[in-house]
DNA sequence: TCCATGACTCCGC
DNA sequence: CGCGGAGCCATGG
């Protein structure tokens, strides 16, 4: 399946305020696991603000590591960024760490496109 | 077509 | 639990 980038914004939009999501889980839950580094570039791509090619304001910041932690390669400043648009949505911290049990949203509840 | 590039993961120590 | 290294694979030049 190519195009994979714009499957992921379509999944990420999809993700609720207030819950997270791996770049792993998101590659897994679209058929290509071992692909959360294009996830993660994916990501990369997106313009100002989070828009895609589309103009869609895509939740960036509710992708984060398997590990709980948020990414911190590239851009120093957006990692601070994105901690702090997920504390605004709810998204509580252990340290500098999600809480993954609590705040990992359920693919479950997917309706894939 | 080949090759470098990544906002990743997993596993062993 | 932290670190380092190998594995992964879609993109773009």
């Amino acid at each position: 399946m190519s195009n994979l980038r714009p499957r992921v914004y379509d999944l990420v939009l999809q993700i609720p305020a207030g819950r997270v999501l791996a770049y792993g889980d998101v590659a897994g839950a679209l058929g290509c696991p071992g692909a959360a580094r294009q996830v993660g570039y994916a990501m990369a791509a997106l313009g100002p603000g989070g828009l895609d090619k589309q103009g869609r304001a895509v939740p960036w910041q509710r992708v984060i590591l398997s590990s709980g932690f948020v990414a911190m390669r590239g851009d120093p400043v957006r990692g601070p960024l994105q901690r702090q648009l997920l504390e605004e949505e709810g998204v509580q911290f252990d340290g500098d760490r999600v809480d993954l049990k609590r705040f990992r949203w359920d693919l479950r509840d997917v309706t894939l496109v």
